[in-house]
DNA sequence: TCCTTTTTAATACACTCGTATTATATAGGT
DNA sequence: ACCTATATAATACGAGTGTATTAAAAAGGA
């Protein structure tokens, strides 16, 4: 029987390559032999994972957006729900060097996806998740009268998630100026005005 | 004498070429070939404008800030503060296909800017330059009386900043889901919480 | 009409691109 | 120890890249 490799394993030790590239020179010189020297592997060999460039861009979109996900599954809920929802919204800002890798990345995958129609599906199905997730955080919030009962929730959701993306936006556009702590304190105050209404 | 060309209008054409490269095939694909034969003229002859595609890149890039602004600076003034407000808010939202297309571009110039470093300070000039807007904009409702005096004019152009921009962004990436009506609805609703403050 | 300066076009160079093909090395089951 | 399926590597191909160089065309003043 061959050498056996965790192929899964492979693929995702190629996906991170592919993200150093692309911070490092952007997804324009994340190129087939560019990806694979930064993995250490030969070209040849990386094409065994991924048969196309296409393919793994499409993984290594979808990686960031699992490392996300895992990240707040791994969150401890049995907290006060401010506490929660707070630590929530914080896995959505490049906070560290981490989460601003990660949304490095997929800023330039996203702004890829206005034109390449490989990732558009990508794109729109972690939309509708995050919208999802935060109209029934408003909505969990309502039912706990943390906030106002009549509150729309689908309204002040997406409220919610153009604000957060907002300010992640600008902590990755402009890191002087929206600081970690600046984020962290615009986010606060919009959690503080949201518990008021 | 020779033949005279209006060198500035043809760096404006050549620049556009540019901009429908983008929009259509993104910035990987914007090659010196490409802009040229979208601009209807040869790669020869569009080195004679832009002798490196940097300088290509940049022109464009500074050309899409520059309408932003002549379109904010067209509008009629002499009308009460919050209609030119409002209207100076919508230039900076792509509410139909001219705003949009350049938004597009803007987004696409923006995201390279992380890594890029010939962009970067353009970026960080336009970035001041609406952060001043802004600050001065929620100052001067103070001063009218149209905002609480004591709100600190600063911390809230910065929000204001964060918010626009995340509906521009979540205007450009989800289109369907982000309509203009829905855009003009949160700046609307923005405006109100702000004028109650 | 001719001449000079600018604009345009064409071609060339060295390099990188994505992908396909082919050959080599590797490691487990018999 | 050998065999075989797998993983790795090397090479090739046609096309596209940015930029430089060189030649042709064009147009207004003399």
């Amino acid at each position: 029987m061959p050498k056996i490799v965790d192929h899964e394993q492979q693929k995702i030790k190629v996906a991170e390559a592919a993200w150093r590239v692309i911070r490092q020179s952007g997804i324009e010189n994340a190129s087939v032999r560019n990806v694979a020297q930064e993995a250490g592997i030969s070209p040849g060999s990386m094409r065994h994972y991924f048969s196309t460039q296409s393919e793994l861009f499409l993984f290594s979109m979808n990686l960031v957006s699992e490392r996300a996900n895992a990240r707040i599954a791994a969150l401890s809920f049995d907290r006060p729900m401010p506490e929660v929802v707070r630590d929530m919204m914080r896995e959505l800002l490049p906070l560290n060097e981490e989460k601003r890798s990660e949304m490095e990345v997929w800023l330039a995958f996203m702004s890829r996806s206005i034109w390449d129609a490989a990732l558009h599906d990508l794109a729109n199905r972690v939309y509708e998740e995050m919208n999802q997730g935060m109209i029934r955080t408003v909505a969990a919030l309502a039912e706990q009268g943390l906030v106002r009962k009549e509150l729309d929730a689908e309204e002040e959701g997406r409220r919610m998630q153009v604000f957060v993306d907002g300010i992640a936006l600008h902590g990755l556009l402009y890191p002087e100026r929206m600081t970690p702590e600046y984020m962290e304190r615009l986010l606060d105050q919009y959690l503080e005005e949201l518990y008021r209404k």
